[in-house]
RNA sequence: GCGCCUGUAGCUCAGUUGGAUAGAGCAACGGCCUUCUAAGCCGUGGGUCAGGGGUUCGAAUCCCUUCAGGCGCGCCA
């Protein structure tokens, strides 16, 4: 039973007997507000609105909508020009109850989404470059919002974008086959490879014919060169292997590894769909689109030598996806320093003709990382690479399990669980919009609003439901009238509508909040009130009540690509 | 210069898209473990919601403007 729908039917009756012949509101529903404070009730409809409409002022329609209000499960009274309404507590925490445990793990499911297919371009890394903390935000958000659109009944299809194309890559085979070795490769890995593309820059300050080099290796690779193919695909299975260290620890996965050599083959209909609308105009020798009457500069779709750019491989990705998936949303989870580039040519896929371009594209933007106040630069090292915060998390974690549980089983496992669940959670904790400037101390701080006191929270759960006694008479849903655990009632009444908005929004960080709302409230209750005691019928009650939390925090928890350890 | 974004407590951020007395966490200080996990709970202090105008019953939220910061603005991705 939804509380803000009920509520809002029989509102809605109210109004027809109150005031008959009178128009009511079309969306009850969304004018329900959430009071300030819990005393004031768990729902309230402000009133001002319809003095007009009604002819009469708030607080007397207030008065006379709380009058002919009647429901076995809320009361209502008129305060100010507010109808404030308290759920029966009793039945609210009955009915709340039921709906939670009724199907472990899927609370705040819907079809919402039944139908339709979403793709997800995120982390899409780089070839020869580790995994650093620039690459964290999108692929942890791209996670959770696979997640979060599949709990709501989406398709949902994940795309690693790789950066497997351009000059860059011939440079790399040059460096490699002049200063490298393979010994020295295999030694040092991602590393060497990133010492490499250092030192050919360096050369080539000194030389520049050495860029004639490297683009003569990518034009090999291009035509299909065997040499320059088997080394470039060297580099590509080197990487991947050493982002799949960290996907694994992350829990990440994709459908697809398609990265931008991948449509090189699709190029040529772009170009030729663009020729033939009379979009494409030469410009300095280059090809662009015009954009100037949409108020952006242009975008520019075939350089001087003939060769194509970022925005053609977007737009022929683009196309690939909607004739393969045929999808209604497809989200690129990329910084919001691209954000020129997305809205030039999601304009350009428009002028084309294409109507899904309107509100099937969308750049899902993130603010920027930076670290101890500056900006991220591999080439000076100052750049704090994945696997090192992870596996320093991970560290801290057992650090920590040594000191208060010693005689944890597991210890590695849990201190993985947690370790990685902290860097997930902070990563979710904020508006994805805001910019994160990493420090250390920050980082490793396991206290407060944080991953691990969300999974704390489930792990002591669990640990009052293991000593659960084996048989309980039935419930008595009187012992959940106090505060604390309507509290957290309301909370897990409200989740699935932050599952919703989490993925209309296309913020996992609603989901994040909602989830450690939950955990505070229990925490605040299980301090409150004792759950195990002599009354069987009350302690049913109570443990109803903290099974269902474990369970929403959990799913919650998963919703963020977040492990939830049974002990800790 | 132009465009996009951000500005709320010392710090990091919420604020349900216009509703009631602006909330958390961190940091600081003070309490609570012979009872279900103290990675926890309770309490104290801390605010010109960047500034100024406007819109209306009502503004942190919408409009205008000024200021501050971040990011972008043709042959990289």
């Amino acid at each position: 039973m939804n509380m803000r729908l009920e509520i809002a039917e029989q509102l809605s009756k109210a109004m027809g007997v109150a005031f008959p012949g009178a128009q009511p509101p079309a969306d009850v529903a969304g004018l329900l507000a959430v009071p300030p404070d819990t005393a004031l009730g768990d729902y309230a409809f402000p009133c001002f609105r319809l003095a007009k409409d009604f002819r009469l002022a708030p607080p007397l329609i207030a008065q006379k909508l709380a009058e002919a209000f009647d429901s076995p499960l809320a009361t209502a009274q008129p305060v100010n020009g507010y109808v404030n309404f308290f759920f029966t507590r009793a039945a609210f925490a009955e009915n709340t109850l039921a709906d939670v445990l009724a199907a472990p793990g899927a609370w705040g499911k819907s079809n919402s989404g039944e139908g339709k297919t979403v793709c997800m371009d995120y982390s899409s890394i780089n070839i020869a470059k580790r995994f650093h903390l620039g690459h964290l935000s999108t692929t942890v958000l791209g996670n959770s919002l696979m997640r979060i659109y599949r709990h709501l009944s989406w398709k949902a299809v994940g795309i690693n974008h790789l950066g497997d194309w351009g000059t860059q890559f011939g440079k790399m085979i040059y460096a490699y086959l002049n200063w490298g070795s393979k010994e020295m490769v295999a030694e040092g890995g991602m590393d060497a490879l990133q010492t490499l593309y250092v030192k050919f820059h360096e050369e080539a300050e000194k030389d520049p014919s050495l860029e004639d080099e490297g683009r003569a290796w990518f034009k090999k690779i291009e035509d299909g060169d065997p040499q320059a193919l088997e080394i470039f695909n060297y580099f590509r299975e080197m990487t991947l292997k050493d982002a799949q260290r960290v996907y694994d620890l992350l829990g990440v996965e994709f459908d697809y590894y398609t990265g931008e050599s991948f449509y090189q083959d699709k190029m040529q209909r772009v170009l030729d769909e663009l020729t033939d609308q009379q979009l494409l105009q030469e410009s300095d020798g280059a090809k662009i689109v015009d954009l100037e009457a949409y108020g952006m500069p242009p975008c520019l779709i075939l350089k001087r030598d003939g060769t194509t750019l970022y925005a053609t491989r977007d737009i022929a990705a683009a196309l690939y996806r909607k004739d393969t998936f045929n999808f209604d949303k497809c989200l690129y989870i990329v910084a919001y320093h691209q954000d020129l580039h997305f809205r030039q040519w999601f304009k350009v896929v428009d002028l084309m003709g294409y109507e899904w371009a309107k509100d099937g594209l969308v750049h899902v933007s993130y603010g920027m990382v930076s670290y101890e106040g500056q900006a991220l630069a591999t080439r000076k090292g100052h750049v704090v690479y994945l696997d090192d915060l992870l596996s320093r998390a991970q560290d801290k974690a057992l650090q920590i399990i040594e000191e208060k549980s010693p005689d944890l089983e597991g210890k590695a496992d849990v201190a993985r669980q947690v370790g990685v669940g902290s860097v997930v959670y902070a990563t979710l904790q904020n508006g994805r919009i805001k910019d994160i400037d990493f420090w250390w101390d920050r980082a490793l701080n396991f206290d407060g609003e944080t991953g691990p006191y969300v999974q704390y929270t489930y792990a002591r759960c669990q640990s009052v439901l293991r000593k659960a006694p084996a048989a309980l008479p039935a419930p008595d849903f009187d012992a959940l009238t106090d505060d604390e655990a309507q509290s957290v009632l309301r909370l897990l009444s409200r989740f699935p509508e932050a599952v919703e908005e989490a993925a209309l929004r296309n913020e996992p960080s609603i989901v994040n909040r909602a989830t450690t709302e939950i955990a505070k409230a229990y925490n605040k209750y299980y301090y409150a009130h004792r759950v195990l005691d002599d009354n069987g019928a009350a302690t049913a009650a109570r443990l109803q009540l903290t099974s269902a939390v474990a369970d929403v925090v959990k799913t919650g928890l998963y919703l963020l690509g977040i492990e939830a350890p049974e002990r800790m």
